[in-house]
DNA sequence: CACTTGACCTGTCCGC
DNA sequence: TGCGGACAGGTCAAGT
């Protein structure tokens, strides 16, 4: 799914278009990823207008003037998709939408505004979820409440980082890059990928790992999900904007999805394992164990 | 308690 | 072309 950057990819397209709009309807045929009482949905929801959208982790907010907000998780395959009805299919670069004639066979919900735009909700594997929430809840939800800090944020130092991944001394270094309790947002893609920057062995317990190598891994991660976020996230293949388009940052990956092609910095073939239950692609040479 | 594994779903790809 | 199995970007509950 959708990690960090791709998560705020969407965040930002849907901040751009739909704050100041006001929900007419909701349609779903999906009482599992939509387990909101309907009567609260007509009350809260029906009639409010889009304030702000925001991110936490992977999570996000659709804010409504209500004091109620949509709060949303893409898992594997989750998609938000905008459409105002002036999409033209097969203008500009086919290649670059991932998505046709909405709705498709994987939309779970749509959002309908009273200026008759539309926003869906797409999840091949239904392991999504959307639901609403008082904003005032938000941060103290099951989800959230034991989330750690954004990497990103300029208050996040090295010491933060190393200290954060220190209380997993034992464990494979990805298996706690991946732990959302220890730092919000990394996922399979950036933690191969701040792994191979870093030449880290994904397998190496923490214990055996420097403050130096963790400080070098701090760099990064967060030099990666910056350049992730400014080339629209990647797209493996079910990930799109919110505007249904693909994003470009698997053309710049040194190690994800790139097992039996040459280490850019060695020369050897990178190889796939599994470390953590994930599939993990790693240099055998420059990621010494 | 710390850590790992299976389950949740649907679709696709690969080998026979 | 068909079929079974493995696998897919995440997160929990249940297991060791």
């Amino acid at each position: 799914m959708p990690e960090l950057p791709e998560v705020e990819t969407v965040r930002l397209g849907l901040n751009r278009l739909l704050p100041g709009r006001t929900i007419a309807a909701i349609t779903h045929d999906w009482p599992k990823g939509f387990p909101n009482d309907e009567a609260d949905v007509r009350t809260h929801a029906l009639g409010a207008k889009v304030s702000s959208v925001r991110r936490r982790a992977k999570v996000l907010m659709i804010e409504l003037d209500s004091a109620y907000s949509f709060v949303i998780h893409l898992k594997m395959t989750g998609q938000l998709v905008f459409r105002d009805g002036t999409t033209r299919f097969g203008a500009g670069h086919p290649n670059d939408s991932l998505v046709g004639e909405l709705p498709d066979k994987s939309t779970r919900v749509i959002f309908t505004f009273t200026d008759g735009s539309r926003l869906f909700f797409n999840d091949q594997r239904k392991f999504g979820w959307v639901r609403l929430l008082p904003t005032h809840d938000v941060p103290n939800s099951s989800f959230l409440q034991k989330v750690g800090p954004e990497p990103l944020e300029e208050t996040f130092s090295a010491q933060d980082f190393i200290a954060r991944i220190r209380r997993r001394p034992k464990s494979a270094i990805k298996a706690v890059l991946l732990d959302q309790t220890i730092i919000a947002g990394v996922g399979n893609i950036y933690a191969d990928e701040s792994l191979f920057a870093a030449k880290i062995h994904p397998a190496k317990p923490v214990s055996e790992i420097s403050d130096n190598q963790l400080t070098q891994l701090y760099t990064d991660l967060r030099a990666i999900l910056r350049l992730s976020i400014e080339k629209g996230g990647s797209t493996d293949r079910n990930y799109v904007n919110a505007e249904g388009k693909r994003g470009s940052y698997l053309t710049f990956a040194r190690a994800f999805r790139r097992e039996g092609q040459a280490c850019d910095r060695c020369g050897t073939i990178i190889v796939k394992t599994r470390v953590a239950g994930r599939g993990t692609h790693y240099c055998p040479v420059c990621q010494v164990r």
